[in-house]
DNA sequence: AATTGTTTATATCGCG
DNA sequence: CGCGATATAAACAATT
């Protein structure tokens, strides 16, 4: 069972933004749900965003960006290892998984971890309601999470504050607002404008989307704010787009530099150390008052809940069972742990893999994997790409894993997929990006990415597309979102893998 | 006045 | 110890 369970991390989680976060009653479950929980008809910053969107064809990709990844790194071409392109992935997804995307248990789409919190120039730091530090408690009751403090059994002294340093990746950052979230905030940016799925956002749509996602946020002392705004500017993964004459509101938007949003996102975590745990000031009197009981979605000592744990047995049984099935024999499994099983991801590399990111360097370019993916492309890039689009065949996807064809490294055979048409999950349409004509554009950035995205590039694009959005996306709307709304029985899915037939049925079945 | 954006300064941390 | 990355604070200007 569980080496199927690796697998098809690999194959979904990696891609869809699945999280397997739960097993109910020798059932596994694979939950997915994916970005843009959000209130139909809010206003505001969506009115914003839309705006942005609708201006976005005069700012796409300036030439300066293109040439600066194109030219002055030899950029794509230059080969790391150590910057694997589903390493970030996955981190990424298992942390939105956890963290700013609520994993799912229930057939039923959650629509928010916290209830709706109306759009609009609100404060952001507003709490939201249901927001545990608001109303005492710790996490949203009655929701199963993924979310858990893995391993933090003995530390029921401060349950819900102490990460120890363990396992603070199952921490929900959505719903805890104690624990800093371990990401720098060049990455909280990012993660906002990928989420945002628009080609630009204003800044009020980068604090809302922090303080939405990250409860830490909500309350700590607005000055990160400004460190938002520091790191906006300063950083040149960051570009400015003024805003139009007439567009009303204040300030520009903010795009990200493509070239920099692999490096931005390989960095997903933040390598700097940090405290083990960093506790939210404003909330260490109430704590301190009011100790917290042990917060609902926590990892109990059985570890059922969630926060899978997997012994070395399992680990090997997998290894064995990749060997048998030649499936992708790069990945690695303290990764795939790490991230979708909820263990503090692994620094490949160690101490000394070293990031490279200069806030104001754009000639201290990361080496980049070619085939690297990169989920910072601007919707419109998103668009253009064209990859997202078409039948997404997940028959001949499991099809290909299980006999080995499909590396998730790139270059495999989903590389070519059609185009103008609707992702199908087996008849289960999935939120495609609207690709809206006339988006063309060719420049070096986009063709640089298309040429180097491959096929990694529907994992990014899946692997992200969970992500909460907190701007609604129209053509999402009234739509049967697959992504958002559907929960895939592990057994349907091996219903898929009999119609394989073969050793690897046999496999599976041994591994089950 | 509030928000947004820029700049400077300082501190910490990890790494070579 | 130097350097780079990051965080934090603060001052200041521009804009709405």
């Amino acid at each position: 069972m569980l080496g199927v369970y690796f697998l098809l991390v690999r194959l979904l989680s990696g891609g869809i933004g699945g999280s397997f976060n739960h097993r109910s009653g020798g059932r596994t479950m694979l939950s997915l749900s994916c970005a843009d929980p959000w209130p139909e008809g809010s206003v505001g910053l969506e009115e914003e965003v839309v705006t942005a969107a609708a201006h976005s064809e005069e700012l796409d990709l300036d030439d300066s960006s293109a040439s600066a990844g194109s030219s002055s790194t030899g950029g794509s071409d230059n080969l790391d290892d150590s910057l694997t392109s589903l390493q970030w992935l996955q981190e990424f997804s298992i942390l939105n998984a956890n963290g700013p995307q609520q994993a799912t248990l229930s057939t039923h789409h959650q629509p928010h971890f916290f209830g709706h919190q109306q759009l609009g120039s609100e404060a952001p730091a507003s709490p939201l309601a249901g927001d545990p530090a608001s109303i005492g408690m710790p996490l949203t009751p009655g929701k199963p999470t993924a979310a858990a403090y893995c391993r933090m059994q003995s530390l029921s002294a401060l349950p819900s504050l102490v990460s120890h340093g363990h396992c603070p990746d199952e921490v929900d950052y959505k719903t805890n607002p104690h624990i800093k979230p371990p990401y720098s905030y060049a990455t909280l940016i990012c993660m906002a404008m990928q989420a945002s799925k628009k080609t630009k956002i204003p800044l009020s749509c980068i604090y809302k989307w922090i303080t939405d996602n990250f409860c830490y946020f909500r309350h700590a002392d607005p000055t990160w704010q400004n460190s938002i705004r520091h790191n906006l500017s300063l950083n040149k993964c960051f570009i400015k787009v003024p805003r139009q004459k007439d567009e009303p509101g204040k300030g520009g938007f903010w795009k990200i530099d493509p070239q920099y949003a692999e490096r931005l996102l390989n960095g997903a975590y933040k390598k700097r150390g940090v405290p083990p745990v960093q506790i939210n000031p404003a909330l260490q009197n109430r704590l301190r008052a009011n100790p917290q009981p042990l917060p609902r979605g926590l990892c109990n000592p059985t570890g059922s809940q969630s926060g899978l744990c997997v012994n070395p047995e399992a680990q090997q049984l997998l290894r064995e069972f990749e060997e048998a099935t030649g499936a992708d024999q790069n990945w690695d499994p303290c990764l795939a742990e790490g991230t979708m099983l909820g263990a503090w991801p692994m620094r490949k590399g160690g101490p000394g893999h070293k990031r490279k990111h200069t806030l104001g360097s754009r000639t201290a370019m990361v080496k980049v994997p070619w085939r690297s993916s990169s989920p910072l492309l601007s919707v419109e890039e998103y668009r253009e790409l064209g990859s997202l689009k078409g039948n997404f065949d997940w028959d001949a996807l499991l099809d290909s894993a299980l006999s080995g064809e499909l590396s998730l490294d790139g270059g495999g055979p989903l590389s070519p997929i059609p185009q103008e048409e609707d992702l199908m999950v087996r008849g289960t349409h999935i939120c495609p990006l609207e690709a809206p004509a006339g988006t063309a554009d060719s420049s070096h950035v986009l063709a640089e990415t298309q040429r180097s995205s491959g096929a990694d590039f529907e994992e990014t694009f899946l692997a992200t597309a969970f992500l909460q959005s907190p701007w609604p996306e129209e053509e999402e709307q009234g739509s049967t979102n697959f992504l958002c709304s559907s929960t895939v029985n592990l057994e349907q899915l091996f219903d898929l893998g009999d119609s394989l037939g073969g050793d690897l049925s046999s496999k599976i079945e041994y591994l089950l």
